[in-house]
DNA sequence: GTGCCGATGTCACCTTGCGACATCACGCTA
DNA sequence: TAGCGTGATGTCGCAAGGTGACATCGGCAC
């Protein structure tokens, strides 16, 4: 910290490409190999070439550096919602059925290694409910602009997001390797039998 | 720092009893005061008569401090669940209705406040989404020790949930007061005629 | 009284997250 | 080529969250 310090050490390469990116492995990489605890801000900017200060300007914080594809996620669902004609609860199934073929098929590996990450860390866990609570929104908003009523849409969309939730739970678990796709078909279907039997 | 040190401040009652809930109370107050996140945890404490170190022993994090009452919700749900003899929604629907009437009904207003602090703050819905889904696991637990299926079990609890859901932010809701149990029977014969209509 | 023990206070520390400011690399223009 | 923006980055400092280690106090058993 006092010898050599006068610097030619600036051949830093600033200006790397894709800092966001880079970021987003580096944390992946670094919260598989230690943990998301054990892993702090500044080393995934260090593994990165990049200073904790700049995770801070392209972050909101730690956290969100897992979750950076639910925009892309939100943007699938509201399209889909918007081009489907239907009932809709059918809608709501309809656009998390495209979203599990655009997005989740061909990635079992790495969703699972995600998740794994993720129900390692009460944090993590929180976020991803907010994640999905903002998912929710988006449907929701995306239904009311079709002319439907603030508590059918809301309704629509709470129950359709049930029946993703039980279904990705089934696909992410270790073992099944069913698409996901079939998944939530079969739990909306479950869903229908389960509310309309008698008690 | 230098001065008057040699203490005969120590007039400060120990062993107030309570600390607990008057760390509650404090930090419910400064929270509808200030904001939530315009409060320090020293404030809280200080404002308890007790030490930052103290709130920490007793409470896990910060947030904690308004969540306390989610243990006897568990509680509930699960001796109801384990007590009510019905199909799995059903039972699930009873669980919600019970602790709508001996926890939430006579308390409108305290939970409206509790629920603006709550919607105020981004951390504050991860923490009750986490606690929301803490329920639905205890809930789950107790189908299943009655016998029931894990996929069952998981789809009653999760629609029962969504249920409760919708039809507690009606209830918190500014202007209506229909009671919370009614809400719910309502909510529930709406998911049922939303699930089953041909798409 | 003596001594144990649990609840509390004190202190030091690391990390998160952010504001303020200095720098660097690049493109543009004369 | 020099000079000048401009935006992305690094550096510094700091408030607050959260925790371990240790000192201290109050009561209680003996």
């Amino acid at each position: 910290m006092s010898q050599c310090d006068v610097g030619y050490h600036r051949r830093m390469a600033r200006w790397q490409p894709d800092a966001r990116g880079r970021l987003e492995a580096a944390a992946f990489e670094l919260f598989r190999e230690r943990g998301f605890e054990q892993t702090t801000v500044a080393d995934i900017a260090g593994r990165a070439g990049l200073d904790k200060r700049t995770f801070y300007r392209l972050f909101g914080d730690k956290r969100e550096a897992l979750f950076s594809g639910s925009a892309h996620l939100e943007e699938v669902l509201a399209k889909t919602v918007a081009e489907t004609d239907a009932g809709p609860f059918e809608v709501v199934i309809a656009a998390f059925r495209r979203v599990a073929e655009e997005i989740f098929a061909d990635r079992l590996e790495l969703v699972r290694a995600r998740q794994a990450i993720i129900e390692s860390s009460p944090e993590l866990q929180e976020r991803e409910l907010r994640k999905t609570g903002s998912l929710v929104a988006a449907v929701t908003a995306a239904l009311r602009a079709k002319g439907l009523d603030e508590s059918t849409a809301t309704l629509a969309t709470e129950s359709g997001a049930t029946v993703f939730r039980v279904a990705y739970a089934r696909w992410v678990a270790p073992g099944g390797d069913v698409p996901l796709t079939d998944l939530i078909a079969e739990v909306a279907t479950e869903l229908r039998a389960i509310t309309s039997a008698s008690g």
